[in-house]
Formats: C-alpha cells, structure tokens, sequence
RNA sequence: GCGCCUGUAGCUCAAUUGGAUAGAGCGUCGGUCUACGGAACCGAAGGUUACAGGUUCGAGUCCUGUCAGGCGUGCCA
C-alpha cells in the first residue's frame, strides 16, 4: 500500500509542474504542523513562486486548479502565505485500515522498498578484554534498529561487527595470560604456594596494564609477544584465541540480554583484515596517495588541514611499521566494497570520530577503492552523561558497566512490579522486570535525537509517564487486557473482525487513532532515511496517547453491535503496531500484562 | 591557534532538515474516579530558542560576529 504521503507528494508535485510549464517542481508534502490545517500541507509552493517570481498564493490556486486528489482527501484549501492543506476523507482512512487488517500480522501497511540495497551497517565494534560500557550501548542498539528498519524496508543488509581484536594491547594480554600459565603449572606441582585468582575479564585487563605500567621487563615481554603474534607464532595465537574466546563469553549474553541481533558470523574483527594491511599500504604509495612523512606513511586527502594550515595526515603506517585503525578500516571498506558487494555502508559509531570517517572516506574515494554512487555515511551519535552532566562514570571514577547497569534498571522495575502488581507469580513478576528495566533503558537511548549527548537517569526512563517504554508497555498491555476480558463476557473478537467489512469511525478520538494507525509507514520511511530511531519511538508515544484518548472515550466491549467492530479493530491494530514497532524494530519486549 | 559540535520552559528532551501560534514529559497549580487496568485521563501557568546583526514572503534551523560549554586536531581506537 503506498504511503498516501507519497501519493499526495507526487500529485501535487505534477500539478505544479501542469501549472508553471516546468518539471523540477517540489510539493514538499509534510505532516501538517497543526490538526487545525487538516492532516498534510505542501510546503512546496513558496519555493517555486519565488522561483517563478509570482504571489505565492495565487500559484497555489493555480496549482489546486490542477490537481485532482477528490478520491483521497476534501477540497484542497489555500492558507497563510501559499501552503496548500489537505484533510484526508474518512473513507479514505476506514480503507486504508481494513487494508491493513488483511495483512496485520506482518506488514501492517507498511510499503516495501522498489529499490533494495545491500547495505553493511558497521556496529557495537565491542573491544575484546574490556568489559561494555554504555558507550557501547549506543552504538550497538542504534545500530541494530537501523538494521531492522531497513530489512523490514525490504533492503539486504549486512550486519558487521568490528571487534577490537587485534590492537597492541595485546601484547600485554597475551604476556600476562602466559605468566597466569607458569604460575598455575607451578602452583599444581606445588613450586609456589599461592594462585593469584583473577575473577574476571575486567581485572585481569586491569591487572595486565598495571603490570605493563611498573614492570619494565613485563613491558619488554608484551612488546615481544605482539611481534610473535602478528607472525603467527602457535602459542601466541592460541592465548589470543583464549582470550579473544573469554571475551565472547561476556559480549554475546549482554546482546542476547538487550534484544540485539548479533551472532557469531556477523564478526568482522580487526583480525579479519590482518593479512590485508600490508596491500593497503602498498598500493596507496604505488597510485602516489600514500607517502612518508616523518617516519610514517600517510595520506593526505584534499581539504584537510592541521593546526599550522598544512595538510592533514591520513595516518596508515606507523614509523615502527604497525598498521593503525585507520588501516584497517580502509581495509574493511574495500572488502566491502569488492567482496560484499554493497550499495551503501553505515558506521554507528560516536561523534568524536567524525573527523577520522571523513578522511577514511575521502582517502578511499581518493584512491577509487570506492564508486561515486556508494554512499558511506557515519551515524554518529554523542555521549551519555551522568546527572552531573559529565559522562557517566562511577563514584570512583571508571566506566560504568553495561551489565551492572542493566541489572540495576531490571532491579528497579522489579520494585515497581512489585509494588503495583503483588499478586502476580514470580515468574511473571521476572518476565515483566526484564522487558520494562531493559525496555527502558534501550527506549530512553532510542527516543533522544542520536547526535545530542543526553543525561542517563533511571528515573526518568522508568517513569510511567511520557515517552518512556513503559508508557507503551502499558497501553499494549491494556489492550490485552480488553481482549481477556472478551473471553470472560463471550465477545468473540475474531469473529467480528472476520466479518469486518466497512468501519464505523464517526468519534473524534476513533478518527484520530485511526489516522495515526494508518501513517506506520510513514513514521518508519522518515526513521530509516535518516538512521534516526528518535523519529519512530516518537510515532509510537503519538499512537499510544491516541490510543489513551480512545480508551477514555469509547468504551469497546460495552459498545453497541455497530461500533463495537470498529473499535476492536482499532484495538487490534494499535497492539499489533506497538507491538512490532517495539519488538520488531527496537528490540523492546511487550508482555500481556504489568 | 585551527576545525567540528552544542546552547530551546525551573529540569530532561522534541521540533521530519527553511514553514503557519516553538511542542512533550517531569516538577508546580487545578480538575476527572462505581475503574473494558489509576503504571490512567483533562486543564493551567511557565519561552526575546545564549547574545548582536544579516539573508528570506517566512529563521530554533541558513550566513557573519560575540559569549559559554564539549569534542577533535601526526604515529590510541
């Protein structure tokens, strides 16, 4: 079903063009700003009469002469300085739902693209040995959404984990796993007396760079061990695997735990690309892009400058020889490009490496590796703060932990449970805790604007009010509530929406939760164009008042034979929207009741 | 120093990219209750969009300058 946005936009965008004599005509059809203009206003009018030299609201009489939208919308009026504002006809909505009725259990109305792409969308990129933090959080939900939005769109896309796996510090790492070794073989043949237990990955990082730090010939030993491991030596290799093994241990329940779609085969660490730098750097010094400078080989993509206006560089060898991030990424992008065969690549990663993506990309276009109609875009995202307005940190002063953080936002909507629904079974009680705590934390992440920094509060998320998850929790699990309630009093609803066959929408309140039901589609487009998830968990908190506004207005199972179709109609799609919005493509889990 | 970003109600955030009278929630004040789930609903007060100019029919959004904060700025990622 094509969004009537569109149809609307390509109508009036003719129009114009039938009344100006020329095609580059934009109708600009937006959402009106105000219920009080109808439900769309094309903006698009203004522009052309500037263009035109003409008064801008005599072109829009012409443009309204011109066009033909009986079928969809009331006559077409004229407002304000030229913006041509359109009401859709009930008729049209009444349609448009029993529309989506048909196919409620998978598209709910929503279009499905006519040009797919293979997109990659690079994120999480979790550094092995380093616990998450919730900067890692951001990317890694964002992240995924994006990738829901667009398969559900209908593009290919190509999950891409980017692990940090295969950085210098591993050199301490592996030395210090070997020490842990020797003394473990001593402590079982009782040469020492004492195991220094190292409880998790977190400390045994820790304790390895304080080592690296104090203890020269430790540091001596980590560097020798990076030089073995990057030319395979065995038992190099086997500690990184180990530890790169250990590390899996942690990430992989965190993602199963917050809802991401993240497997094994979607790993493309640093270590992938190990055998691929040394052609990097080499074939970018033979097309002359790549040259020495103070002992490091660089690029110096066009339009970058340095503190003193001199050309930036584009760092890919270090003066040691060591390959950089930098290059790594050129060759990730390549294989992308040549292997993967994509359309477009997406980096979700936080704002501050802006400036390295624009000479990742400039360097890359710069040497061909990548055609003019690829897009590559970073979706950058800022920092979560604290209340205090620095980044979130503990009292002490290091990261925070995602998993503790998770576990305190479950913990605190298990007090709530608790607290509201006593008498619910344990289990239940859990089930609810999860989805809301989790729920809360990844909706609060969702619902600010991706590129601002935003302050983390708990109690902010886990209000029940607002554009918060359990708001839409709620509202769904209201709506369960109805339908449990149906049994009780022998409603069968499916048999009343099997035998559906024109709507009765004459209640302001059942109009308006209809018009927001029927502009799903609409909500998702704008979302996925710009990778911006803040514009669909807004949609979603616009249907849930809607729908709260019915609620309070129109009784359902006590309404008459004529309306009460109608209304469990509304009721089913505005569960199954909520329900696919939240767990289809942000991940949040609903539940039948909290 | 240079570059990028940010500055919106007491607080936390929006504003579909230049559209109409800048919207929500929290907090404050005042209402609704025999309730298909009160974790709800309705209403009020609260704004010179940091400041000063400019472009435009129209500016929170674009341009210039100022102030404040953040980030980045050659061998971390």
């Amino acid at each position: 079903m094509k969004p009537v946005i569109d149809i609307l936009e390509e109508r009036i965008s003719a129009a114009m063009a039938a009344a100006v004599g020329r095609s580059d005509c934009a109708a600009i059809v937006r959402a009106a700003t105000d219920p009080k203009f109808g439900d769309y206003q094309a903006n698009g009018v203004m522009a052309l009469a500037k263009k035109m030299k003409t008064v801008p609201r005599q072109l829009a009489e012409e443009v309204i002469k011109n066009l033909d939208v009986d079928d969809i919308c009331e006559p077409p009026e004229v407002a304000g300085p030229g913006f041509i504002n359109l009401r859709l006809k009930t008729q049209l909505i009444a349609d448009k739902l029993l529309e989506i009725n048909k196919d409620s259990e998978h598209r709910l109305g929503v279009e499905q693209t006519s040009q797919p792409k293979t997109v990659v969308v690079d994120f999480s990129c979790p550094n092995i040995a380093k616990q998450m933090h919730v900067g890692h959080l951001r990317s890694t939900i964002i992240g995924d959404c994006v990738c829901r939005m667009l398969e559900f769109l209908g593009h290919k896309v190509i999950r891409q984990n980017h692990i940090g796996d295969w950085g210098t510090q591993f050199g301490m790492l592996i030395a210090y796993h070997r020490r842990q070794i020797d003394i473990a073989a001593d402590y079982a043949t009782g040469k020492v007396s004492s195991f220094p237990h190292v409880k998790d990955l977190e400390e045994f990082y820790k304790k390895a760079s304080e080592l690296y730090g104090s203890d020269a010939s430790f540091a001596e030993e980590a560097r020798s061990c990076v030089v073995k491991l990057q030319s395979g030596n065995p038992v190099m290799c086997s500690s990184w695997e180990r530890i790169v093994d250990w590390s899996r241990n942690e990430i992989y329940p965190i993602y199963e735990k917050i809802n991401v779609i993240l497997k094994r085969e979607d790993e493309r660490g640093e270590s992938f690309y190990k055998g691929m730098l040394s052609s990097v750097v080499a074939e970018l010094k033979k097309k002359g892009l790549a040259v020495e400078s103070d002992g490091a080989v660089c690029v110096f993509p066009e339009g970058f400058k340095n503190k003193e206006g001199k050309p930036l560089p584009f760092i890919i060898q270090k003066s040691d020889g060591a390959y950089l991030y930098a290059t790594t990424d050129l060759a990730a992008l390549r294989y992308r490009v040549d292997e993967l065969g994509v359309d477009k690549i997406l980096y979700v990663t936080d704002a501050r490496q802006k400036l390295h993506f624009e000479m990742l990309f400039a360097s890359a276009r710069m040497a061909k590796w990548v055609s003019d109609d690829i897009e590559l875009s970073h979706v950058m995202f800022g920092s979560v703060l604290g209340e205090d307005g620095a980044p979130l940190k503990t009292r002490s002063g290091e990261n925070v932990k995602l998993k503790e953080l998770l576990d305190e936002a479950v913990e605190r909507a298990k007090a709530v449970v608790e607290e509201k629904n006593p008498d619910l079974d344990k289990d239940k009680k859990d089930e609810i805790a999860k989805a809301v705590g989790i729920g809360a934390v990844k909706y609060a992440d969702y619902s600010n604007n991706r590129t601002s920094d935003y302050i983390f509060s708990f109690d902010k998320m886990l209000a029940m009010d607002g554009n918060t998850a359990p708001y839409m929790q709620y509202a769904y699990a209201r709506i369960k509530s109805i339908e449990r309630k149906a049994q009780t009093r022998d409603v069968d609803i499916e048999h009343e929406l099997a035998g559906l066959k024109t709507l009765n929408l004459t209640e302001p309140a059942e109009l308006d939760l209809a018009k927001t039901l029927s502009r799903y589609g609409e909500a998702i487009q704008a979302a996925a164009a710009d990778y911006r998830p803040n514009y669909l968990t807004a949609y979603l908190y616009e249907l849930a008042q809607k729908f709260s506004g019915f609620y309070t207005n129109c009784p359902v199972l006590d309404a008459g034979s004529d309306k009460r179709p109608t209304r469990l109609l509304l009721c089913d799609l505005t569960a199954k929207t909520i329900k696919h919005g939240l767990s289809e493509l942000l991940g949040i889990e609903v539940v039948e009741q909290m």
